[in-house]
Order: structure tokens, then C-alpha cells, then sequence
DNA sequence: GTCTATAATACGATAGAC
DNA sequence: GTCTATCGTATTATAGAC
């Protein structure tokens, strides 16, 4: 919660302490967490304001309303997760070996924003996926399911219908952070989210899903 | 929303035109379906009231608080979880055989309440698992975790971490249901929540689950 | 057993000062 | 660019009639 104090010559505009980059995206971390616990509706500005360390005024001069802070929320992961998949050049790599860096990197992530899938859940159950279908989802599944296609034509994976499956891999990659604040009560002796844990998890999670749909020779 | 009208001999006391057990049932259905699109914190006692066709009186009647009607929602779902998967009998099977059925079990159980899974991915993330924790959850995921371990030992199963395997498990049951509201953008022209699309869900499930765990010859 | 009415509080959003 | 003060509304929970 660092507030920068004007040094040096005193200006004659003496406010603005913070500058207005700086706010939007404080206003956004903090919405975010907001919006993933609650959901658009649940969510209270007075708790995104406290998070982010301003008022709730300054939401409104920003984003003019909670839907427009909400919509914004939302579209960070979106790209987010469609470049990191992107970056990854699965086309260039065989098959299983694209599958296995894209589900280290699926849950890579998760781990390393364990709320945010969250906000997904709650605007399918909230907002019927309204706002979710305004994103570039369908692109991002895409590049699971072309590495489901390839496969298959490969000859390294079974049959299997490709979006059905990238379903349930996202699925193994989502659940254990989403539903974490529960699992972590089945072993409370246990941080389930340690790295050693996780990496436990990914190791698991790719062996399951690999064999789940590799070819029997 | 039948609301029964006295007939037959006017006794002498004229209110109470539903009996106690059916009110109860009916906010807590309506109850259930507003706490796993809101949590507990986000659910309107108006909107559970309107949904059960009663007013918010009926509910501090019944139920004390908010609060008190919250755990008599979880407690449902936990219980029938738990005695459904008592009731398939999976140590009588070959693990093969009791990992397939356990898993067209808790897939047909999401599919029958389809919004029932919110509720406990609300719980984590807004309550963090302060009720969950009262319910009988070690001993459901038990069910699962002894047929992998059987499996295991009878050496149809590969050598696999049973805790982290049944998360993954959890995950590919419940995914499809809990995201249906966004996963029905990125095929608009398709029911993904027909039988027949529900069946193929769980083909998949099973058919990747099963290669996933099983013992390479 | 069920309703109406209402008290007490909390929320989203804006106006206006600085 | 940021804050304080506030309007109008909506919400939880209860009191009391029937």
C-alpha cells in the first residue's frame, strides 16, 4: 500500500498523487478477486475500493459502472490465456509432447492465479456466459482441440471427440484450485498449494491425461 | 406452484393451507438453486422466498437465519452423494469394473442437478469451506480412493496418487456441468445438455479415465 | 402456519469540493 | 485525479395480525 508523496518544486496542481495507469490496474487486481469470489452481482464496489486502496468514486470515473469494471476484469485472463497457449507452438512439437506442455502450462497458471477460474464459473452460473461469449474462448479451445485432430491423424491418439476431452482436461486443470478451499480441509496437515504439491498434481495430471488418450500399441 | 385450496367441511381453523415438511422442501429447493448462483453471502432470502412461493418470514421461521437455511441446503447433497456411492457396492467389483460405474454414477448425479456443483465451489471461494468442512466428504472421496488403491494392489491399475487421481476424477465429472452456461457459446447450434450429448460425455469420461489409470500389459 | 408492515442497515451511483 | 457527502433504493430480519 505504498502512496507516493510529491518531492522536488512544488508543482501549483497539487493533487493526483497517484497516476491514472497505476489506479486502473490496482482497481482491476483488486476487482478481480472481488468479482471471482461474488460474481458481478455479489460483488460490492466498497470491497473493490478498499482493496485497491481508493474510493468507490474513483470505479465510476474509470469505468463508469460496476459492469464496466466487471467487463474489463474479465477480458485480462481471456487474452492472457489465448497467447500463453499461442506462445507455446504446440504445432510444432508431436503431438503427446504438445499435449503434455500445454496441460503443464494450463495448470502452470491456475496455479499461479488460483481465484481466476473462479470468475469463469461464476459468470456462467450468474450471467448465463454473457460476457464470456464476447471473448476469443472459442479460439483459445481451439488449440487443444487441433492438438486432439492431430493426434489422432498421427496415429499417436486414440479416437476420441476433441472437444469433449479438452472439456475434461480443463477440468483436471481447474478443479483442484477451484474447489481448494474445501480439498484443503480433507487434509488439513497438508498446504495443497506448495509447489511440491503442485508439481505433484501436474505430474499426475499429465500422466492421466496422456495415457487417458494415447494410441495402445 | 400448486397452491391447495380447502375443501370439505370449513373447520374452525381456516389458515395453515400447507402442511410444515412440503414448505420446508420447497424453500429448500428454491434455496438450493439461489445459494449455488450467489453463495451465501450473494443469495436474495426474497428471491428463495419468490422461488418457493412463500414469503421471507416462512424461511426465519423455518430455518432461524440465513444462515441456518444454508446448512440445511449442503447437507442434502453431501448425504445422497455419500449413500449413493455406498449403494453401488464398489467392493463387490473388480476396480476396473467399480472405477467405470462410480463414474457413470457421479456423472448421471451431476447431470440429474446440474446446478447443485456451484454450491460447493461457492462454498470454498466465499465461506472457505467453513461448512463444507461439517459434511461427510472424507469419507465420500474414501469410496474412490479405495478402488484405486485396490486397484493397485491387484495390479490392474498403474502405480498412481490416489488423492490427487480422484481430484483430477472430480474434476472431469463435474467440469462440463458447473461451465455449461459459457461451454453452450462455443456451440450455439448444439444442446449440450441432451441425453445424448450427456452420453457421450460420460463414453469419454469413462474411456479416458479408464486408459488413464489402468496398467499398461 | 402464513402473511403484512416495518425497522435498521447497506449498497450503487452521482454531485461537487479540492 | 481523488475525496467526502449523500440520494434513492434494496436487503435482512423481526413484530404482530390472522
Amino acid at each position: 500500500m505504498v502512496r507516493s508523496t510529491r518531492s522536488k518544486l512544488s508543482s501549483n496542481k497539487p493533487r493526483q498523487v497517484r497516476d491514472a495507469e497505476a489506479t486502473k490496474a490496482q482497481i482491476i487486481d483488486a476487482a478481480e478477486e472481488e468479482f471471482a469470489k461474488h460474481g458481478l452481482n455479489g460483488a460490492r464496489t466498497e470491497a473493490i475500493a478498499k482493496g485497491a486502496g481508493i474510493t468507490t468514486a474513483m470505479i465510476y470515473y474509470y469505468f463508469q459502472s460496476k459492469e464496466g469494471l466487471y467487463k474489463a476484469v474479465l477480458q485480462r485472463p481471456a487474452i492472457e490465456m489465448y497467447q500463453m497457449l499461442q506462445q507455446l507452438n504446440l504445432d510444432q512439437l508431436p503431438a503427446e509432447f504438445a499435449l503434455k506442455k500445454a496441460v503443464r502450462a494450463a495448470i502452470a497458471y491456475e496455479a499461479a492465479h488460483p481465484q481466476r477460474g473462479m470468475l469463469w464459473f461464476q459468470e456462467a452460473n450468474q450471467t448465463q456466459g454473457k460476457y464470456f461469449k464476447q471473448g476469443n474462448w472459442q479460439e483459445t479451445f481451439a488449440h487443444i482441440i487441433k492438438v486432439l485432430e492431430r493426434g489422432m491423424a498421427e496415429g499417436s491418439f486414440r479416437q476420441l471427440d476433441p472437444l469433449m476431452i479438452s472439456m475434461q482436461i480443463a477440468g483436471v486443470c481447474t478443479f483442484y484450485f477451484n474447489a481448494h478451499e474445501n480439498i484443503k480441509h480433507l487434509t488439513p496437515d497438508v498446504d495443497r498449494l506448495s509447489p511440491e504439491m503442485i508439481e505433484r498434481y501436474t505430474t499426475e495430471a499429465v500422466n492421466l491425461i496422456l495415457a487417458g488418450v494415447r494410441q495402445q500399441k
